[in-house]
DNA sequence: CACCAGGCAAGTA
DNA sequence: TACTTGCATGGT
């Protein structure tokens, strides 16, 4: 599968970023929403140069709704920004490189325990923020092992990321580039009701040729 | 016009 | 435990 999408679509740019700050509050931001959204609330925090753990710590909860709108749901994720903001100042005084530097499952579990960062955005933060191998398992990954019969709907977020997990090289780039590729040839060939699987690259995987 | 996008929490059965 | 709903904008 990863060298198939490998060839298809070549190395992905993925989760672009000016530093581990930026790809945390991103991840947040994404969270149901597209990411051309999530550029336009983040270029209305740079523009006025509060793309800051510092900066953006020290805004109301309203004022900071009122940058990231572009990105939908404003309100809610002002707040799941701001408690994400108070444990790293609270607990780790501040210090985001500190917080990024533990072990892969320490981390893990800190951001799980922030309201608002479920396994996705927490695992996100791992690897595109940490630098760390974890496998990023998104909606594109359920709906594709899915349809290729890999998986049955029983299949919750661990246990799929345990598939990937129990079968890969603990590899930051590879995990990287991998759910970058699932992603892409989702968002492409595998829409929830619009599926495209004549030229989907991923036809025949398994066996399961064609399928609609 | 309808549907969806790089989810999560809270409420209900 | 397992669904369902609210959140809300911008693109296709």
């Amino acid at each position: 599968m990863y060298e198939r999408l490998h060839a298809h679509f070549g190395a992905r740019d993925w989760w672009p970023g000016d530093s581990p700050f930026e790809i945390m509050v991103g991840a947040i931001l994404t969270q149901n929403t597209n990411w051309k959204n999530v550029e336009r609330a983040i270029d209305n925090l740079k523009r006025v140069g509060l793309l800051s753990l510092s900066a953006m710590s020290e805004l109301s909860q309203d004022l900071l709704a009122e940058y990231i709108r572009p990105a939908g749901y404003y309100n809610i994720k002002a707040g799941r920004l701001r408690n994400f903001f108070h444990f790293i100042n609270k607990e780790w005084d501040g210090d985001l490189d500190s917080f990024l530097q533990q072990p892969a499952a320490a981390l893990r579990e800190q951001l799980l325990s922030i309201k608002g960062i479920g396994p996705e955005t927490a695992d996100s933060m791992v690897l595109y923020a940490a630098g760390q191998p974890i496998f990023v398992v998104d909606a594109y990954t359920h709906r594709i092992l899915i349809r290729h019969e890999i998986i049955d709907e029983s299949f919750g977020y661990h246990e799929i990321q345990e598939l990937f997990m129990d079968n890969l090289e603990e590899d930051t780039l590879l995990f990287n580039e991998y759910h970058a590729l699932i992603v892409q040839v989702g968002k492409v060939y595998c829409k929830k009701s619009k599926p495209d699987c004549s030229h989907c690259p991923l036809a025949g995987l398994n066996g399961v040729e064609r399928q609609q």
